[in-house]
RNA sequence: GCGCCUGUAGCUCAGUCGGAUAGAGCAACUGCCUUCUAAGCAGUAGGUCGCAGGUUCGAUUCCUGCCAGGCGCGCCA
């Protein structure tokens, strides 16, 4: 909320009377630093409404509605009303103090919508924050599948969400590019460019005789290897066509990392050892039968964990401490890992690393679980994917539904929730879509604007004029679009994006209502007035507010449909 | 057994620093286009917010217990 925002002028001229009422006694008690002002669900209560008379009671020691009277009567008595541009003060129910707005106050939020433009919406609730975020994390040993796919929207979202909030973010795709599962990768490819049986507890997608042909293609020599060097030239190989295509993949998705960091590099230059020295200098880390271990039980885990196994090789917790020191020394201050629920277990693990670090595992970690995606098609749940040979993969779920549509819905629902998504609804053009009613209705505004255009209206800052704007679908529009850097700051705050695409909704359905009600345009031989610029700006505004959320989601805003 | 998540309308789900009469879409029924995009709008109907306690002016929201479902508990990655 930028500080000349009706709404904090609102609550500031609120805590002034709080304050005056504070110094000449007639109220007793601590004033809040910051008065919370709330859009009534209920029309009747106002523009906006607060409960601070209510929250005081106890500490002042006098009946809430008491207090409203003293805040209303000092309000009045101190000329504070008009400079904040409020109409109406009244007190209701036990006590809520229920605000309307002057018109022209209220609507002089379209100027600060089409003033700021794009930024419109940015704060600097989290200004100062230097956040890695990581999501993603697919093995470079297959497709995107589905469940990354969810995070590849939400955790794209998520960072933009973070970065509008004034933080400084990172994005970061770890790539697990040493261990089991990269030899069984290789010797998966090489087995399948040979024609002789995958191993066992392999990968068996088609996608991996695909990459096998390609190999034998570029390099046929691979082929005459031993077992050994054969797996390892596949693996390298292989490792960089998949690596590549699952950037290509993600880019075209819209999900952009800034950061693509390796497993291995943990290893280079003597880095490992010197994590384990920072984590042996704490006092955590202890011997035990031919293994190294990190006492994690220190801080809540269930058990230790090994980070040396007694063969001397490094059990993934290693390159798991590595990773979140490294990650400490690049200077994050804060760092979310998005997780699968099947990896919520690592959560504690992770904290107690930190602790063991030295760090606050409450400050600087933050772990967010996305639970599991299905996908139904005809009523039946798509489970097989002919590519990965698993399951439904990142652009098979694109080819059917679209990436707008693909990308939306993910967002769309918090992520600790399971999710259903259902491919017959989200190809249908209809208002069962959301997707396609939010952009329907950015659409519909940039025809509305492109017919003003052609009959010569006005409209622009210049010829705005809110005190105009006064009939009841009007302000209830307005209101809400005041609303959106609330929605974009709580957001961040929650690290939930999915309260964009819900306002996003709102906003929606409440400029089809004003459509619906207040023509825009003249009618036939009508001269156009000054009501017509007026709303033509307030859908401007729309326009913009809807565009600059839909961006927040990584989804477009169309002009036409 | 322990830990995490979930339980809100027939269905899919919002509602999270505790607020006024618990919301939306779908499905059902009824209206609104000879002028801005009907991919839209208005209305009717639909609820013991899993159950039982507790905290308080006030609980879908916070705490405890229970019931139901999902997931996780390797010197795998």
């Amino acid at each position: 909320m930028s500080a000349d925002s009706v709404q904090s002028k609102v609550a500031l001229a609120i805590l002034n009377a709080l304050e005056i009422a504070e110094k000449t006694g007639l109220i007793n008690c601590q004033i809040p630093e910051q008065i919370i002002l709330d859009r009534p669900k209920n029309r009747d209560h106002g523009d906006y409404a607060t409960s601070i008379a209510l929250t005081l009671a106890k500490a002042a020691n006098l009946q809430p509605r008491v207090i409203a009277e003293v805040i209303i009567k000092t309000l009045n008595e101190n000329n504070l009303l008009v400079p904040a541009g409020i109409s109406k003060v009244e007190i209701a129910g036990p006590g809520f103090i229920n605000i309307t707005l002057e018109s022209a106050s209220q609507g002089s939020v379209v100027i600060e919508i089409l003033t700021a433009g794009k930024k419109y919406g940015q704060g600097q609730s989290l200004a100062g924050k230097k956040i890695n975020l990581e999501f993603v994390s697919a093995n470079p040993t297959g497709p995107i599948h589905l469940g990354h796919t969810r995070w590849a929207a939400v955790g794209d979202s998520l960072g933009r969400v973070l970065s509008a909030a004034g933080a400084q973010v990172s994005r970061e795709f770890y790539i697990n590019d040493r261990g089991n599962q990269m030899d069984l990768f290789g010797q998966s490819l090489r087995a399948a460019a040979l024609g002789i049986d995958r191993p066992e507890n392999g990968y068996h997608g088609e996608y991996i005789a695909d990459l096998a042909n390609a190999i034998t293609k570029k390099n046929p020599e691979f082929t005459k290897l031993d077992e050994e060097s054969g797996m390892v030239a596949f693996r390298e190989a292989g490792y960089k066509l998949q690596l590549d295509l699952q950037r290509e993949v993600l880019e075209n998705f819209g999900t952009h990392f800034d950061t693509w960091f390796s497993e291995r590099s943990l290893y280079e230059n003597n880095f490992f050892n010197h994590t384990l020295d920072k984590l042996k200098s704490n006092g955590h880390v202890y011997e035990e039968e031919g293994a190294v271990w990190l006492r994690t039980t220190d801080f809540g885990d269930d058990k230790d964990r090994v980070m040396i196994k007694s063969d001397g090789s490094f059990a993934y917790f290693a390159s798991d401490s590595a990773y979140y020191i490294s990650k400490r020394e690049r200077g994050f201050n804060l760092c979310i890992y998005m997780l699968g629920a099947d990896h919520h277990g690592y959560v504690g693990r992770i904290k107690a690393i930190a602790a063991c670090a030295g760090d606050d595992p409450e400050k600087d970690i933050e772990a967010l679980i996305g639970q599991m995606v299905k996908i139904i098609e005809g009523g039946q749940e798509l489970k097989l994917s002919k590519r990965a040979g698993t399951i439904i993969t990142l652009e098979e779920l694109v080819e059917k539904v679209g990436i707008d549509a693909a990308r939306y819905t993910l967002i769309r629902y918090p992520t600790d929730t399971p999710m259903v998504m259902d491919v017959d609804l989200l190809k249908k053009n209809t208002n069962d879509n959301p997707v396609y009613y939010v952009q329907y209705a950015h659409a519909r505004i940039c025809a509305v604007l492109r017919n003003a255009k052609d009959l010569g209206i006005d409209y622009g800052l210049k010829f705005y004029s809110p005190e105009l704007l006064v009939h009841e679908r009007e302000r209830e529009l307005i209101g809400l679009l005041a609303e959106y850097p609330r929605i974009v700051a709580a957001a961040a705050f929650a690290r939930q994006p999915h309260r964009v695409a819900r306002y996003i909704e709102d906003l929606a359905a409440q400029y089809h209502r004003f459509y619906n009600d207040c023509r825009v345009l003249p009618l036939g031989e009508e001269k156009p007035t000054k009501l017509n610029s007026a709303r033509a700006c307030l859908s401007m505004a729309t326009a913009q507010v809807i565009s600059n959320g839909l961006d927040l989601l990584g989804v477009n805003a169309p002009e036409r449909m």
